[in-house]
DNA sequence: AGCGATGTAACAATTGACATTACAACAAGG
DNA sequence: CCTTGTTGTAATGTCAATTGTTACATCGCT
């Protein structure tokens, strides 16, 4: 299975939320239409994201805005955020190997190890590309529009 | 969504194959029986991997063994072998961003360039390992037992 | 108080993984 | 050549997670 698409559902609003925050008041319904999905889908995403410090969400008047500098924000920070895969490990073990054979009962420790070496891999890589870069790049594609 | 454990269990099934291949009649009900799964499912997976040249089956008798040296296959050919994501891509794109919104209509160019970065290092992890340092540290594991 | 938002529960629809049953196809031994 | 053990594969069921949607209580501001 792939890794929930809130994930990239979840880049796409801060980019959104950094780029019209001082244009428009930054409100569900606004990034609903932007990404198009469910504004509910974008409540439920501000929240996992409030939980983990990311942004700031407003009753009431409503609206979103960023807590910290994106420069801070790693794809990292987001992907744990939302919870981008169950259980926080990339890989799903099968649970019940043979104890009465050797190797069923030898597996899954020589398996570990090499799974959290990929995994590593590939949660150094989103630590090292920060929010940041992506909205900056994003300006510059929008810019080059006109 | 986590990695579909064919992934796992496609290892431990090559793992046994060269551990058992000499001892025992390597069927699916054997394979089935350490792994501790329906052995259809063990049969499905075969069919997969022997589709990529991994491993080969013959039908009748029974048995299964392996096609290849061990040093020449590589984590990243089971992952692929077995369809362990959906669709080739580890990371699922939200389908439609809105193109009205200057965000929504550059995101994509901007995240895929990253979403490739993120998922070329695993796979390049993954291309990094063979199976045989897996069974090679199976055996000692299991000797070690002793 | 009323308006415009958010917070959240409830529920349906869809999808994919995995388990299981059933049976046809096949290879080899007696 | 026919029985036996096994593979190949379709059909079906169950379960969990994702996503969409409706509904409504709650809240902040004017």
């Amino acid at each position: 299975m792939q890794i929930s698409s809130r994930f990239t559902i979840a880049i796409h609003v801060l980019t959104c939320i950094d780029t019209f925050q001082d244009e428009y008041k930054v409100t569900s319904d606004f990034l609903a239409g932007s990404v198009s999905v469910n504004p509910v889908v974008i409540r439920r995403l501000l929240q996992q994201l409030k939980a983990a410090g990311i942004v700031k969400v407003t009753r009431g008047s409503g609206g979103a805005e960023i807590a910290k500098p994106l420069s801070e924000i790693t794809m990292f920070d987001v992907y744990k955020a939302v919870d981008s895969v169950g259980h926080g490990d990339l890989f799903h073990f099968h649970e019940n190997p043979n104890k009465e054979c050797p190797v069923g009962r030898n597996i899954h420790n020589v398996l570990d190890d090499k799974l959290n070496q990929i995994q590593n891999a590939m949660e150094n890589t989103m630590k090292s590309i920060t929010i940041q870069e992506i909205v900056e790049e994003t300006k510059c594609y929008i810019q080059n529009e006109s």
